[in-house]
DNA sequence: TCTAAATTTCAGTTTCAACAGAAATGAGTG
DNA sequence: CACTCATTTCTGTTGAAACTGAAATTTAGA
């Protein structure tokens, strides 16, 4: 049991990624490998696939499955779970990560900033431009926060429109 | 000196977010405190007010240098290095951040999936499945590498429209 | 050119999350 | 109800990055 060349450099460079996008390189790596199967895997395959430890592989696939991205199914006769990748649609993926990205990045900013805001305005010591650079910052997170569930609820086909029509959208707008 | 109780929230909370968004600490508190303070600071005082390392400062304010968030001034008759944030437009600032991202985040995937996908199409024995997976994420990473060179280009009150109109423009492109 | 102030580099330490392996728990079967 | 296979929880270890403080370097002015 092992992983073609292109499989493996894909599965490693996911791993290395992962930590760049907020979880840990196991979790990734075994996103990728969910994602590039064509059929379920369970959780002792990984273990061989990726040579990590049992425990680390059921951790992980924990979180995935928090995050919407994997699914348990199970095969007749056999007691196992066995896990497979959302992929079908590659655009669902992202609109998951998005929304994971929402709630751990920009949700707790944006409580912040809205009790800052009302903080420092009774702060009579505190500078105006300061005032004022917090009052920006968090209409940009509402505004930022609103676009991210705008494409929550875009289908990948607009979506797809969208980005394609690109910078003729900008073009109208300007008229 | 020290800082009010407002700007002290938003400073921490900053560099706690910080991590999660691939810097360190130290170097999202100082973008955050430059970007409050309403005149430029030297790195003593930015010692002072956050009670980090000398060095540390040092190393962080050359990180935000690099990316673009922050640039150095002077003041007749001092010989120190003075430090301010980009600030007036928040947009701005955004769009550096995303520059960052796409570099980091998204262009050595980019070329990693290039590779694959032409590795992979040799490989005999590789089901097909597998193979129009790493096509349909190379796919998707071309298109959003191409939609965040757009954002780019679109200038704040373009962009601000963009998202304000939001919905509609999806209904719009549905029909 | 010399000195003192300011900044940067470097090496050692600290911290924290990821991970492995063992122990515990749970679930299905005879 | 016991036994076995599968999964999860827990604890200690490891490794990588952040950070400190000291030493080295750079810079401006006398």
């Amino acid at each position: 049991m092992n992983l073609s060349p292109a499989v493996q450099k894909y599965v490693l460079h996911w791993g290395e990624m992962g930590t760049r996008w907020g979880t840990n390189r196991t979790v990734a790596q075994i996103q990728a490998l969910l994602y590039l199967s064509p059929k379920p895997l369970h959780a002792d395959e990984i273990v061989d696939l990726l040579s990590v430890a049992r425990s680390n592989v059921s951790t992980s696939i924990r979180e995935l499955q928090s995050y919407g991205l994997v699914k348990m199914t199970h095969i007749l006769g056999d007691r196992r779970d066995y896990f497979e990748s959302l992929g079908d649609d590659v655009w669902e993926l992202f609109r998951v990560i998005i929304a994971q990205r929402k709630q751990r990045e920009l949700n707790p900013t944006l409580s912040m900033l809205q009790k800052c805001a009302m903080e420092v305005e009774k702060e009579k010591q505190t500078d105006k431009v300061t005032k004022e650079r917090i009052t920006n910052m968090l209409n940009f997170f509402e505004t930022i926060s609103d676009w991210y569930e705008q494409i929550q609820e875009i289908p990948t086909p607009t979506l797809q429109k969208i980005i394609k029509l690109g910078r003729r959208i900008t073009k109208v707008i300007n008229r």
